[in-house]
DNA sequence: GCGCTTTGTCAGCGAACGGTCAGGAACGTC
DNA sequence: GACGTTCCTGACCGTTCGCTGACAAAGCGC
């Protein structure tokens, strides 16, 4: 699933745009104000961040330099005031990776967000490394530590680990998984969940007999606790 | 140096351009119409092409959708008209890597063709030469030694590698390589890379069977490591 | 404890994936 | 027009992976 992070002190337009990406596929998070874009922007994982100029307490240049600094590599789309052509360029230099001037278009946003996710899509989402106990996971280089060394996983087992990882403290359904992990569109009664499972707990647990990340919740699914 | 393909019919404009890219320190060419423009594309060997997209006798859609048949990699900024908001969508789709609205400003034009040229040879002075075992990397000069000795690498086989060295210890997919190395805009299925992956690890690596900076990580792609 | 449901485990088969190679198209050079 | 490069394709092959189905174990309600 592809997270944006939206950045908009007018709740109209940051719903709006809400609502219409979530159209078009893509879960979607609203920061009403500086502070709490660049807090959200540094704890979830997004794929993308659309950042207004314009805000109240701290202006969209301080949150894009803030998270430059901070060397994330969120890529930042810029909404910004028609014709303030030395904010664009001043944004641009700062690290956005595209703008877009108001007024405009639904359809050219859209565009431009997809543009921008095809160009970074691979390498974004991915700047992430997990710990948790002696376990290290880093999806970008799909590489999981136990202990300093190398844990072999296998693709399928990796993603089910990813993907549990960030669902970290929720209940995640077999039906889920079948769908978001396997890309099953339709339920299938089979043991494959469960096996991978527990090829996961053989493999990081520490007692795997008695799991201390990799939960079974009874008649729900799986949970990952850290 | 630096070079900038122009392909615009309004003389005035064309050289107007050429004249301030030039005060910016890039090599600038100019083309008055479509097939010419497309005509230096393939030959030259530019860094980026300013295209606009009301030619006579081609369309910028044309010549753009040509070049990406062609698996031309050249990122290329489309010039508008104001308003058409179609045309930005279209020209998006087709493969542009930005666009800028007219009438625009020079200021502008000039930040975003960096913020291009930024994204698609990063740190081409930061990173001039890579070394990694005994193998050495020169990107200024495309030439890599062995040992000391120069290897004798096709331009392909350069630019996969330089792109896997720009993304060391990241898994890049096949799909980006494709995007980015070969200019592919969708995804085709072929064993070219793999082919080309083979090539790098039989000139480069000590054991080609079993690669030590090359790495294959199954279903995901390939990992450059140091 | 008993029966039923849910989950864990395991081995084996078939498919998918990547490595490799030869052949051929496209291009440039002489 | 012959030659050499470079790049792409398609086929073959070995290996790995994931799914399945059967059975065992564990929970749960009674």
């Amino acid at each position: 699933m592809t997270r944006i992070l939206v950045i908009e002190d007018n709740e109209d337009l940051a719903f709006g745009l809400k609502n219409n990406f979530e159209v078009e596929g893509y879960e979607v998070e609203v920061a009403l104000d500086g502070p709490a874009g660049l807090r959200r922007a540094r704890e979830g994982e997004f794929d993308l961040a659309v950042l207004d100029l314009m805000l109240p307490g701290m202006s969209g240049f301080t949150v894009l330099a803030r998270l430059r600094e901070e060397r994330q590599a969120l890529p930042v789309l810029v909404l910004t005031a028609r014709g303030e052509e030395a904010d664009k360029v001043r944004g641009l230099r700062l690290g956005a990776d595209d703008y877009v001037t108001k007024p405009f278009g639904l359809l050219e946003l859209l565009a431009r967000v997809e543009a921008m996710l095809r160009r970074t899509r691979p390498a974004a989402s991915a700047a992430e490394v997990q710990r948790f106990g002696d376990i290290e996971v880093r999806a970008a280089s799909r590489e999981v530590f136990r202990s300093g060394s190398l844990v072999a996983l296998t693709p399928k087992e990796l993603d089910l680990l990813l993907f549990l990882c960030r669902r970290r403290g929720r209940v995640v359904s077999r039906l889920e998984l079948l769908r978001s992990v396997w890309g099953y569109a339709e339920a299938a009664v089979s043991r494959t969940v469960d096996t991978h499972i527990a090829e996961l707990r053989r493999k990081l647990e520490p007692d795997p007999a008695a799991p201390r990340y990799i939960l079974t919740v009874r008649k729900a699914g799986y949970r990952f606790e850290m």
